[in-house]
DNA sequence: AGTCAGTGGGGTAATTAGGGAG
DNA sequence: CCTGTCCTAATTACCCCACTGA
C-alpha cells in the first residue's frame, strides 16, 4: 500500500540489475536515463541508481500479455 | 503485498532468438506479437522482448500438434 | 593500503521496427 | 491468410580506457 515512503522504502537498483530485468545491456539503461526515459539518481561519484518501484512500473506498463 | 511482481525469474528472449527457435524470420515473430498471438514486452526504445516460458509453451504446443 | 567488479563516456557494428511490394 | 525480402530510421550491443563503490 503506498505508505508514502519518500525514499527510505524505495530500493535502489544498479544499471546492471535494470539491464537484466529488460534483457538489455547496462549501457542501454544508461542511455534511457540520459534520454530522460527513466528517472535516475546519481551517486556523489557519478554512478546511476534506479528506483525499483519506477522500474517495476515501467516494466509493467510496457508488458503486454497475450490472453490465452 | 507490494503490488505485483511482474515476473522474477522469467528470462526474456530477443526477436532474433525466438526466430531461430521457430526457424522463421524475425519479422514473422514481430507479426505474431503485433497480432497478439504471443505476449511481448517492449523496451523504452520500442524493441520487443519475449518470455522464454511463453515461447517454450507455444513451441511445445506446436510440437504436440505435429504428432498428429 | 590494496584488490575487484561494476559503471561512465565515446565510438562503431549489428539488430530491430515500420511500411510496402511480391 | 501467412511468410520472406526490400527499404530507411531508430535502438541496441560490444569495443576501448579511467574512475567509482564495496
Amino acid at each position: 500500500m503506498t505508505a508514502t515512503v519518500p525514499q527510505s522504502g524505495g530500493r535502489l537498483l544498479t544499471p546492471g540489475e535494470v539491464a537484466e530485468l529488460f534483457r538489455v545491456d547496462p549501457k542501454t539503461v544508461t542511455r534511457w536515463a540520459a534520454s530522460g526515459r527513466i528517472g535516475s539518481i546519481r551517486t556523489p561519484g557519478g554512478h546511476r541508481r534506479f528506483r525499483e518501484s519506477e522500474v517495476n512500473a515501467l516494466l509493467a506498463k510496457l508488458t503486454s500479455e497475450a490472453v490465452e
